[in-house]
DNA sequence: TCCTTATTTGACTGATCGTTCAATAAAAGG
DNA sequence: CCTTTTATTGAACGATCAGTCAAATAAGGA
């Protein structure tokens, strides 16, 4: 048929993710980004569109990949409560090193707000997955007798979520991992009997 | 002497402040800039520099303001505990508007990470303002009974300070009013006795 | 009133922005 | 082998970027 690309889509999008999250959209150039990705300016058009749709299609990536990671860390755990946990370890651990500091998602809200429809679902979307998880694991923890029986779930839920953004932006700040290991402890123990 | 300037400097850098909020450093242009603050294009070189310049400086007033205005919804409290309380429904209340929800430091932090020293100074700067205010209030909770005597003050502090933050992405997010509120009781229930 | 000093105005700079064009290269089916 | 189809290459596009220049304007002290 046709000649194929002689790049990897998936890979160089990674690469782009790498980028925005460093800078952002407005503050990243289609210059750098050839750069980065190692590829031609046209084949960065011909794969990918323009560079809003690169964008797009980045920040879908990176949360989805994000939240199936941070929700696959609590998998394995001996209970609800210890996912969470595990969840919170792993989160930190994460974003203590500089180089996975900066979140795409936190960083799409911050510079677009409620403004821009498409970078609005996509955040929404998988702050939703994350919610719907932390709802039913806080549930189980909740019925097992873990956590507070008087807690509202889903306020608690989000009460997760947003703590969970705060450490993003510390870490992006340039929180320590004891810092954020200490914020996550007591993160947990509103949670607490 | 001299022709003076016929605009409030001060007024103008709340509007600079207002732009740079809704979009960010790289997502502002100067063309942008002087249409809203209604001033020529000479006028802002003449009285802020260049761009960078004026953003740093509305940087600085707007961290300096924003914690002042944090700090004075304790005052006049009846306790340690009722500041900190008086505190957040404050917070709540401002982010939750649309048009004030967005914030100038995170967006900072988000935008340069700790690569730009100047900005790290200023968002590092306030702070420590903050973080000093809330080390002192709920170590004179502590002291008065109102908050658990076995947490430890510094990251009692650091968690509600990054709890602040996480509902400030929220909020540009969207979040209603209740959502905030709800997530400001359980930030509180982690420091109950 | 005139001179000094600063601000305003509006046109203008070179550089960089995101995007596209035309030409070349490469793979696979006929 | 030739045709079809897509990818690559490198130059180029107009638009917009941050920042500047020179002329006109306005205030206050001499």
């Amino acid at each position: 048929m046709a000649r194929p690309r002689n790049f990897d889509r998936d890979q160089v999008l990674d690469t782009a993710i790498h980028v925005f999250r460093e800078h952002g959209f407005e503050g990243t150039s289609t210059e750098e980004l050839v750069a980065a990705m190692g590829i031609g300016r046209q084949s960065l058009y011909g794969a990918f569109g323009d560079k809003r749709s690169l964008y797009l299609e980045a920040l879908r990536r990176y949360s989805a990949h994000s939240v199936a990671d941070l929700i696959g860390a609590g998998r394995g755990s001996g209970s609800p409560l210890q996912a969470i946990e595990a969840m919170l370890r792993y989160f930190t651990e994460h974003h203590a090193r500089a180089e996975t500091a900066a979140c795409l998602g936190v960083g799409a809200i911050c510079e677009f707000g409620t403004a821009d429809a498409q970078v609005r679902q996509i955040t929404h979307e998988s702050g939703l997955v994350l919610g719907r998880f932390l709802e039913r694991t806080l549930g189980e923890a909740q019925a097992l007798g873990e956590i507070d029986a008087a807690l509202d779930i889903k306020a608690s839920a989000r009460f997760i979520a947003t703590t969970l953004m705060g450490m993003k932006v510390a870490a992006r700040g340039g929180a320590s991992a004891g810092e954020l290991r200490g914020i996550a402890e007591l993160a947990l123990r509103s949670l607490a009997r």
